[in-house]
This record gives structure tokens, C-alpha cells and sequence, in this order.
DNA sequence: ACCTGAACACCGTTCAAGT
DNA sequence: ACCTGAACACCGTTCAAGT
């Protein structure tokens, strides 16, 4: 099969100065890392099997993204904004705070459970050039910093928030890198885990003044 | 100034025969392998700069790592090594399970302080070839499970233990990555979420029951 | 305007040759 | 027995030259 491109079916002279019209975009080039590092980890992630993926050779690449720690941004904020929406659609199944919460937390661990590589990616020691943009991670936080609020009162919804999000963080980590390995039911411990945080923030942990 | 070595020194013919003394123990290597990747982080843990460091040439290392990430490994289980002995440090320093807890998490969260790189190195995503050898978690274990035992119970020691580690990992790696940045003060954050789970996970959640 | 081959520096790893 | 220079494959990145 013979290439066909603007030059071969250029007629004029203004018609084969047109610019080469665009072989990828930034969108390919993100889902194609993304699939890379799901597949292989971050290690595999290598400009050349990106750049085969999406029809192009590697140099192209800099067209759309500074280096490959841009692309990794890419990839993590891609991540989180995909944990934003869900997040949001599990908090707005229920009105219930503690309900809410229960969805938020699956809802999470889902996402972590199907796409484990870019969620140790995104949460795990990210080169300084790999950081998402500030705003990426305050993007997320509204619907959990709602619910802790909702559940711990105004005053300790950071706190709340935090304490939540830090466990279910910690959790879905160790679970994927294989930390709970003395046996028992992991299912059963991030049930157990998860009502357990739940009894501690409600009310801001009033049943602890002395 | 001359190098000396055994060959220069050597008088008879055994004695130049005699095998070359070794330039560097994996000891070495492994503390310029930490040395390397607190002060970069893993991205910058090469081969060469680590043979510098032990005064030899990269191809040296490889007669006592099998490979990069094999020495990753030794790095991470050292991490863990270190973990083990401060978690069992603070253990020993009371009788009380609840001050035990506060020691043993506030022991890790200093280390992570002391060797953020280390510490994220060691509990993010690792490479099939630099996951710590099956015993070394599990020696670290002891210490929360049992102070976890005593506060919430036989029946729920392992759940329990869980549910704290997860919070103090997820915490740790939130704060060294830079995730807390909603402002507040991080270290109420830790205080108010270390009270809450020490309150939850006590008597194995019985408030929890309908 | 976009794409690419060629080139460069760097890296992990192997191995024959040195001592 | 240990160490090393040389070599190889691979990778990220740049850039002049192509279309």
C-alpha cells in the first residue's frame, strides 16, 4: 500500500506548502502511557513504545509533552482526575454522610483494584518534573472534605478528611504491593478498617476528651 | 602516590598468586545505595555512581548484587530492617498499649522524616526484582500486632493492626509527598488522627455492633 | 508545521583480559 | 579471586534536514 499523504495529492503549489496536518494528539500519546504503565509498570513507560502505539517516532513526542516526566504528570493527573468523578458520582448516590463515605471509599478502591499501576504511580515517590499541578489534588478533595465535614463537624473536617483519606490510602497501597501477607481476610479488615474510621470521626471525636 | 596492593607488595611466588583481597563489602554498597537515593531519590541511583562511592568500578558491583534492582531490594529491606528495630525500641519503652501505639507510630513517622526517599522507595510500587524478600515484613510485624492484641483484642488483633498501619503508611506518605496542602496544621492532623484510631480500634470496635 | 534519521550522552550489564 | 576496559543494547533527548 502506497503512503498517502498531502504531498502525494498536493495539485498546486499552495496546496503542498500546507502545514502537515497533525499525526497524533496529546489525548493519544496519555492513554497510550497510561496503558503502557498499567501493563509493565512505571519502569516499562519508554518514549519509543509510546510513540509505536501512536503511529509516530519517539522525537515527535516533544512536540506535545516537555520530556518523560511530563508525560508521567500526565498520566497521574489523568489518575486523579479519573478518582475525581469518581469519587463525585459515589457521594452523590446517597445523602447519608456515612453512606456517602462507605461509596467514597469503594468507589476508591475499585479504581485501585483496576488500574493498580497507575494508582501506585500516582500516590507513590514522584520525580519533582512528575508532579501533578497544584489544584490537581484540591480538585479531588471536595466531595471527602463534604462528607468529613458532615460527619466530624465543620471544625475538625480537615482533620476528619485527612485521617480518612490517609487510611484508605495506606490500605489500598499496602493491599497492592502485597504488604498483607500474614494471612486473614483482607476483605474482611478493609470492611472492619473502614467502619472503624467512620465511628472515630463522627461527632470529632468527642468520645475522646478526657 | 604509588597504589599499593598485593602485587606490588607480593615478594614470592605464592604470594602474588594469592587471591586479590576484596576493595568493598555489600555493606558498602548498600549504604552508598541509600546514601545515593536520600540525597536524589531512585531515579538517580546509578551503578556508576554507587562504584565511586565504594572506590571500585560498576562492574564490580555486580559480583555481589545480581543487579540494580536487587541492590533496590537491599536498600528497601534495610528500610524495613530499620523500621523493625525502632518499632521494637518504642514498644519497649512502656507497658501501656495505647502510649506503645503512640511511640511505635511516632518512631515511624520520625524515621520517614529522617529518610523520606528511603521510606517512600520502600512502601511505593517496586519491580518484581527489588521486592523485599518473603520474612522481612513479617519480622516487622510483631511489635503492632501485639500492642494491636491488646487493645482490641485477640479476635481482632490482625484487623486491627491493619487498620493502624494503613492510617500511619497513608499519612506518612501523604505528608512526604506533599499531598496535605489544603493548609491546616499537619502535625494536629497526625495527633487528632492517631487518638481516633487508637479510639476506634479499641475493644475490637464494640461500639461498632447494631 | 510537523515529522524523522542521525547523533549524543548516559545507563545497565556482560565478558574476556588483566593482576 | 577479584577487578576492569571495552563492548553492546537500550534509552532520553536534540536538531538539522526532509516533506
Amino acid at each position: 500500500m502506497a503512503t498517502v499523504n498531502s504531498y502525494d495529492v498536493g495539485q498546486n503549489p499552495e496546496e503542498s506548502l500546507m502545514p502537515t496536518p497533525e499525526r497524533t494528539t496529546t489525548a493519544a500519546i496519555v492513554a497510550a502511557a497510561r496503558a503502557i504503565v498499567e501493563a509493565g509498570g512505571a519502569d516499562s513507560l519508554t518514549m519509543k513504545e509510546v510513540a509505536t502505539r501512536v503511529g509516530v517516532r519517539a522525537p515527535s513526542l516533544y512536540k506535545r509533552v516537555r520530556d518523560r516526566n511530563d508525560l508521567i504528570r500526565l498520566v497521574v493527573e489523568d489518575t486523579v482526575d479519573e478518582i475525581g468523578v469518581r469519587l463525585q458520582a459515589a457521594a452523590d448516590r446517597t445523602v447519608d454522610p456515612r453512606a456517602a463515605v462507605v461509596a467514597m471509599a469503594d468507589a476508591l478502591r475499585a479504581l485501585a483494584h483496576e488500574r493498580p499501576q497507575c494508582y501506585q504511580l500516582t500516590f507513590g515517590p514522584l520525580p519533582p518534573g512528575a508532579r501533578p499541578e497544584r489544584g490537581t489534588l484540591e480538585r479531588v478533595a471536595g466531595p471527602v472534605l463534604e462528607m468529613s465535614g458532615r460527619l466530624a463537624g465543620e471544625d475538625h473536617a480537615l482533620e476528619a478528611a485527612r485521617t480518612l483519606t490517609a487510611w484508605m490510602n495506606g490500605f489500598i497501597q499496602m493491599e497492592l504491593s502485597g504488604a498483607f501477607r500474614l494471612g486473614g481476610d483482607v476483605d474482611a479488615a478493609y470492611a472492619w478498617g473502614l467502619a472503624a474510621l467512620i465511628e472515630a470521626i463522627t461527632n470529632g471525636g468527642e468520645r475522646r476528651r478526657d
